[in-house]
DNA sequence: CAACGTAATTTTGAATTCATAATTAAGTCA
DNA sequence: TGACTTAATTATGAATTCAAAATTACGTTG
């Protein structure tokens, strides 16, 4: 037995923590569908591992919130619901807003240059609208200055509700009017970075993401969650 | 087999839950001790559980930070370090602060009366030194605060941290000069809830966490985690 | 045919088993 | 004696097994 032939199969260490990322990723890439039945079996076979690892790993998924337990029916894959959304975004900004008075208080110069390089490719992704990379830009900004912050519990909160935010390709609604927007803010939390005015980049942190929560409500709003 | 004789036994509902409640009992009364070695076997037979549930729990206190799992060597108590106090308050102050400001947009006349009842049995307790006493209704205030911002995200997130804080018994430490500094700051906590000010409140809450900061810092650096 | 009840099947939760890694104990030799 | 090997023991990680719960399939009756 063993020795899954499937060229997805797991090998290298722990297994259920590998299986925690993989998993990770096929939520927030939509490869388990958002509402459905997490099936544990096909999981199995794919990953080439028994179910005990898995469903270690579906018990750290839950106590994050990315799928939910239902005791004797198994593990369901969660939605991002309307008051999932005016939950997290408030908390996500409250975080936000400190990792940018820390940046300011922590980063170096060599940092803020790289950053300021960051913001000019994604500048460049924004003109010639390649919502992917921008998209993908975007959030290296934001880890690097969760990074400067020297606050690793700040930075995995943040990245845990970050990734339950994540679940729904919500991006792909952004109007032009609101993707304008959303680069003139980045405009002013490079700026506030550069001149490490802390409490200007918290407010306009904060600001951002509620632009965010209103853009992802509009989206879910309109229907967007309608993927079954 | 199983049918274990310990009246501690667990019967009811999902096994592996119940299981996290109760290690993170036993983490937070510092009866597995911080640094020391999870037992496994041992907490088998007293729980009257098979190590697959129990393993499973010590998957999520991982992911929360109460154990650490070492690949081939076990799980062990993690112990508060003068880093991650550094690390936890300041996140914890940012969303206390939040808590205070939504609580101040949310909270009802019913609750505000409740609270400032439990204000005064606290006063109680200061007044006749009875410190648990006093440190388990300040935790209730905070408690009922937290429910009044209607943010259940913002609520698990505080007391995940506020566990992880909760592990030593550093309130022996306070000081009667810190104490009533404390005391003091629920007054002024407990003015601004009342006059739904949002603002203040949150600062309040904020430099509140600051100075428990700072006495659980100087708890930590008295040598008060040498428990072992 | 539809609603109900019952049997077969599948899925789940948890105990058990098993291979391997780590630790401890015992033995060897300078 | 004490450092180093190697064997025995124990603990860990993960697969497997098993009982109970849930689901599905089937048949019965009105």
């Amino acid at each position: 037995m063993m020795q899954a032939p499937n060229p997805h199969a797991i090998t290298r260490k722990s297994l259920h923590h590998e299986l925690v990322d993989r998993l990770q990723t096929l939520i927030i890439n939509a490869e388990l569908e958002p509402g459905s039945k997490v099936p544990e079996k096909l999981l199995c076979d794919q990953f080439g591992v028994s179910r005990t690892p898995l469903r270690e790993a579906l018990k750290v998924l839950a106590s994050d919130g990315l799928v939910r337990l239902e005791p004797n029916r198994g593990a369901w894959v969660t939605r991002v619901t309307i008051e999932e959304v005016e939950e997290v975004f408030p908390v996500l900004g409250a975080l936000e807003a400190l990792s940018g008075e820390l940046a300011c208080k922590h980063i170096s110069d060599d940092e803020i240059a790289a950053i300021s390089d960051l913001h000019e490719q994604m500048m460049q992704s924004y003109k010639v609208r390649d919502l992917g990379a921008y998209f993908s830009i975007n959030q290296k900004i934001h880890r690097a200055i969760l990074l400067a912050a020297r606050n690793g519990t700040l930075a995995t909160s943040c990245q845990a509700l970050s990734l339950r935010m994540q679940r729904a390709r919500y991006l792909a609604n952004m109007t032009q009017g609101r993707w304008q927007e959303a680069v003139h803010e980045h405009e002013r939390i490079l700026e506030f970075l550069a001149a490490r005015d802390g409490p200007n980049l918290a407010r306009t942190l904060m600001d951002h993401m509620n632009s965010k929560r209103l853009s992802v409500l509009r989206w879910l709003q309109s229907g967007g969650a309608t993927t079954d």
